[in-house]
Parts: C-alpha cells; sequence; structure tokens
DNA sequence: TGTCCACAGGAAATACGGGGGT
DNA sequence: ACCCCCGTATTTCCTGTGGACA
C-alpha cells in the first residue's frame, strides 16, 4: 500500500513539474516544412527579417513584368533563417506566379552536408526527375546532358536555390560552369540562381572567366540581435512549454548570451530546450543558473558527439594527445604516442604528414590548440596545448576508449 | 649577415573501394 | 564476371621558412 502510494506520488510530482509540453517546437528537425513556415510567419509578422524580405521582393519584382532578374548571392552566417526565409519567400512567389499565371518553379539544393560535385548534380537531377540517385559510376557529362534533357521543353522560371555554395567540396568550378554557363544555353528558359553561403568571399577561389561571366545581386542576413532572440524565444516557449515554469529573466539571458556569440537562432533554441530538460530532471523551474549550466552542458555535448562519429584515425590522434600530461607538447612526441597506440590496436599506422593533418583538423574543430614555434637553428615546429577542461578531456578519453570497445 | 635546422604544408602520385555498364 | 570510372584516403616528394647562432 505504502508503495503504490508512493508511486502515485512520485508520478504527481513528475507531472507537476513537466515542464516540456511540446519538444518539437524546440528543435526544427522535428518540423515539417509546413510547420516551419507558420512559425516562420508568426516571426515576420512581428517585424524581425523585414529589410530582407523586402531587398527580396524587390529583386524578383521583375518576374511579374516578364523581365529576368540576374542571380543573387545571400550571405550570412548559419543559423540566422537563410534558408528557411528563402524557402518562405520561394513558396509566396509561387503562388503569386500561380495566380498571374506565370510558369515558375523551383529546386532547393541542399548542400548542408558538404558534398562533391557528382553529388550535387546528381541530387538536381532527381529533384527534376531526371535521373535516379547514383552513387558512382555516371560521368559528371552524363547527368548534366539528362539535366538539360528534361528541362528541354520548359520554358518559364526556373530556379534554383543552391543552399551553402561553399559546401561543394571539390570541383566548385565545373558545377557552377554548368549553372551559370551550359545549361542557360542549352535549353529555353529562363534560368535564375540563388547562391547561399556563410562566407562572405565563397567567390574568391572561383575559376576567373566563370565569376567574370556571373553577374551576382548580393542580399546580406545580419545576425539576430538580442531582441530579435527574445522575440523567438518567447514564441517558442509559448509553443512547447509550460511558461509559468520559467523563471523570470530567463528568455532574456539566453537571448543576450546568445546574440554575444553568433546571433544564431538554433542555438538559441537549442538552450531553451537543455535548460528545460535540465530542470525537468531537477523538479525545479527554470532558473538563471539552470541556463548556464544547460550552457557549459550543451558545450561538451558538442565535442563527445563530435568525436563520436569522427573517423578512428581522428580518434586515435586526439587519444594520443589528451592521454599526454604535459599542458604542451611537440607533435613529434604525439606521433609516437600515437603510433605506438595504433600498434597496439592493430590499426594502420599513418604516416607523420598524415598525421600533421589530423592535428590541424583537431585545432579546427577546437580540441586542441596548435602554435608554430621557432627554435632558430634548432629548427621550427609546431606545439600543441590542450584546450579542454579536465573533467572534458576525461569524458572523451572515455567515449574514444569506448569506441575503440577498450578499457 | 648569412647559415641551416627541423619541421610545415603544397602538389602530385598512388592505393583503394565500390557502383554502374555491358 | 569483368572492366571502367569516380571519389576519397594516404603516401611520396618536395620546396619553403623564422630566427638563434656563429
Amino acid at each position: 500500500m505504502e508503495t503504490s502510494e508512493k508511486i502515485e506520488k512520485q508520478i504527481q510530482d513528475k507531472l507537476k513539474h513537466t515542464i516540456i509540453t511540446d519538444r518539437r517546437f524546440l528543435d526544427d528537425e522535428q518540423l515539417d516544412r509546413k510547420e516551419q513556415f507558420e512559425v516562420l510567419k508568426e516571426i515576420f509578422d512581428i517585424d524581425v527579417r523585414d529589410r530582407e524580405i523586402r531587398e527580396l521582393s524587390l529583386h524578383f519584382a521583375p518576374i511579374f513584368n516578364h523581365g529576368h532578374p540576374i542571380h543573387l548571392s545571400v550571405l550570412g552566417k548559419t543559423g540566422i533563417g537563410k534558408t528557411v526565409s528563402i524557402l518562405y519567400f520561394l513558396n509566396t512567389l509561387q503562388d503569386l506566379s500561380r495566380k498571374d499565371k506565370i510558369p515558375f518553379r523551383y529546386v532547393h539544393l541542399d548542400l548542408s552536408i558538404p558534398k562533391p560535385c557528382f553529388r550535387a548534380l546528381n541530387d538536381l537531377a532527381c529533384y527534376l526527375d531526371a535521373a535516379k540517385r547514383y552513387k558512382r559510376g555516371v560521368s559528371l557529362d552524363e547527368l548534366m546532358s539528362r539535366i538539360e534533357e528534361k528541362l528541354q521543353s520548359y520554358e518559364g522560371y526556373f530556379l534554383v536555390f543552391v543552399d551553402e555554395v561553399d559546401h561543394i567540396r571539390r570541383d566548385l568550378d565545373s558545377f557552377l560552369k554548368f549553372l551559370v554557363k551550359r545549361l542557360p544555353q542549352a535549353v529555353p528558359l529562363k534560368l535564375v540562381l540563388i547562391f547561399s553561403s556563410n562566407n562572405l568571399n565563397w567567390q574568391e577561389n572561383i575559376d576567373p572567366r566563370i565569376t567574370s561571366f556571373l553577374k551576382l545581386s548580393e542580399v546580406l542576413f545580419d545576425p539576430y540581435n538580442a531582441c530579435d532572440l527574445k522575440k523567438i524565444l518567447r514564441l517558442r516557449m509559448e509553443k512547447a512549454m509550460k511558461t509559468d515554469m520559467i523563471q523570470e529573466g530567463v528568455i532574456e539571458k539566453i537571448a543576450a548570451v546568445c546574440s554575444r556569440n553568433h546571433g544564431d537562432a538554433r542555438k538559441a533554441v537549442e538552450l531553451l530546450y537543455k535548460s528545460g530538460q535540465l530542470a525537468e530532471k531537477r523538479l525545479s523551474p527554470v532558473s538563471l543558473d539552470i541556463v548556464d549550466q544547460a550552457l557549459d552542458a550543451v558545450e561538451k555535448d558538442k565535442y563527445v558527439a563530435m568525436i563520436k562519429t569522427a573517423p578512428r584515425q581522428l580518434q586515435a590522434a586526439l587519444l594520443a594527445i589528451l592521454t599526454k600530461a604535459q599542458a604542451t607538447l611537440p607533435i613529434t612526441d604525439c606521433y609516437e604516442s600515437y603510433s605506438r597506440f595504433c600498434t597496439k590496436t592493430r590499426m594502420r599506422v599513418l604516416t607523420q604528414r598524415a598525421f600533421s593533418d589530423l592535428i590541424s583538423e583537431l585545432d579546427m574543430y577546437g580540441f586542441i590548440r596548435v602554435r608554430m614555434v621557432s627554435n632558430g637553428r634548432y629548427g621550427r615546429r609546431r606545439e600543441i596545448t590542450q584546450n579542454t577542461s579536465d573533467e572534458l578531456t576525461q569524458r572523451l578519453v572515455q567515449v574514444i576508449l569506448m569506441e575503440f570497445d577498450l578499457e
């Protein structure tokens, strides 16, 4: 009797302290396009992204006059709503053009995960229903021809939204050459391209013969400021959480922290989500203190998740460094302990050259810091400094060992 | 001031693996 | 079943270089 009472009370307690009522609205991945648009529309309605949308409208207005807008380059950091704003805009554009009986279609080429030219073209072909999904084995030329063939009979506006152009890993040149020079000549349609990128100079490394041909207009997306973030967070909170469980100032704090860092809305929402989860676990409302803890947790999770999915060799390299106790150490020392580890686990031992690249990669991801030190007469070398807190270091070591099935 | 270490890091070569065409 | 082709990972080869030392 007593136990059942206890259980009942625990359940009641838990329910009373539930904070997140619909987690889907705290994670865009779980929303479908339509829901994303709805959320977005509400944000637009409170004047966020007003300027950007206006610029887009002005740029594409000529379509309704049978003009031909030039290509567009949309710039701005990640997580500030470039993709979803543009998609929303394009969708509206499509509706409008339908009303005016203007043939208009668009394709969203999503390169948020980097892929080579071949994949990108293949994706485009798939959207057009011009080819199936190949892994390998078809030449680029073949794909291009098929795309052209498919579009041969279409004469309206055709818009390709190349999302994160600079993510085309190899041969961005030939990809662009196709879109900019070859395709428009091969088919009768009116082609308009939109490129988005978080790198302001993404055109820098492109063959000048293409750039000179490519006339671009630009729209710049600003990072969200604290005020925008506050509006966005409040909206999400109302949709997904019990508002009375969230203390005064929490939203403001998250908005402030995130606007200071990157102005990234996705991260802000993620932080709100994590705070909610943490608070639920503690059976307490979301307080400022909990936000701090969530901030910490989000940061650490990022590193752990990254190393978990990283290639074996990279894991081994990091392990070799983390298990060395010194604060700073030259790469050669690391290489030794790395190669020892490899032989122990019967992995292939990479050359120093390759190892050196792994080190640079680890530096890029922020696991370690590398700096060049010159000893003059005695040569130059790079030195590695650990960049993670002791606690995180231990956790990373643990995770990597687990990945290797070692204790 | 010139030398020269000990490595960095670019470029090209090579190995590899897996899918499609035939 | 065999060959060809492409993308990726790694190796091999090589040139470049900051600055202590003589």
